[in-house]
DNA sequence: ATGGTGGGTAGCCCA
């Protein structure tokens, strides 16, 4: 069995206490996360080293973006995208090579776009489709069992998000950004596996803004992060959790923790 | 229709 995480962090830093407590009450074997927003160096690697995860990835940057993969079975990096060409740190992927051993595990943060849908008004929104993409370029030629998982920032199904007709136009749910994710998915036939496990329509959200004066009131949450799988692994993924008790936490992330059990 | 809250880092950018 190998139990794998997923969490937008918003700061490792700042969050390593939220981090330790999850680590020690969920206990998976490899954790992804994105925007650490942190270089390499100054990553909190002691603290993870203490808690066993003593093998890491880290794709940092000085203040934003960032992601890392850290884990307590042996791994060794694999791939470090730049979409963009830009230096933003948003992509890092780990061979496993313990338990699991062969498994491809990307760990991805799309950029969010920008407020305007429109790629003449806002240029972050016309670089979250061209990177979505060169990310569906990608995929058509991966030939390995992979997991791809982290931040899409894109909500795509009506049931992703707590009112369909209102995020229409609102940045993360717009038909243009869901034709882009599917085209990514079709590059690759990748399942989205955390909706394998929690069928539409069920509600399935991973991120409340900070905005609301209380996250519950009105429940206005949004799937943006995702566990997606190539198919013959797809098939070896035993259950699916996702962690809503860390939004309640003090100095949260405004995103919650995503857990995925495989058969391995 | 608007502004609401956070984090990082130096007077704003990004989410």
């Amino acid at each position: 069995m190998v139990k794998i995480a997923t969490w937008n962090i918003n700061s490792v830093r700042l969050r390593m206490p939220q981090v330790e407590r999850f680590l020690t009450e969920h206990a998976p074997d490899v954790l992804s996360l994105q925007e650490i927003k942190t270089v390499e160096e100054l990553f909190p690697h002691e603290a993870f080293e203490k808690l066993g995860y003593t093998h890491r990835a880290v794709h940092g940057q000085k203040g934003y973006h960032g992601v890392a993969t850290v884990s307590r079975i042996p791994l060794r990096e694999f791939s470090r995208h730049d979409w963009q060409d830009n230096g933003e740190a948003r992509h890092v992927g780990v061979e496993l090579l313990g338990p699991g051993q062969g498994m491809i595990l990307e760990n991805v943060y799309v950029p969010a776009g920008g407020d305007t849908p429109d790629r003449e008004q806002n240029l972050k929104f016309g670089q979250k489709l061209d990177f979505l993409e060169r990310m569906a370029f990608w995929a058509d030629a991966i030939d390995r069992p992979t997991l791809i998982v982290g931040d899409f920032n894109i909500a795509p199904l009506e049931c992703d998000v707590w009112n369909h007709k209102q995020l229409l136009k609102v940045v993360s749910h717009t038909p243009i950004e869901i034709e882009a994710l599917d085209r990514f998915r079709n590059a690759h036939g990748w399942v989205d596996l955390g909706r394998e496990l929690i069928p539409a329509p069920e509600r399935y959200y991973s991120w409340w803004s900070y905005r609301a004066k209380d996250w519950r009131q009105g429940d206005r949450g949004r799937r943006l992060d995702h566990m997606w799988a190539s198919p013959q692994l797809a098939a070896q993924a035993l259950n699916h959790q996702v962690i809503e008790e860390t939004r309640d936490w003090e100095k949260c992330s405004d995103h919650v923790p995503l857990v995925m059990e495989f058969d391995l």
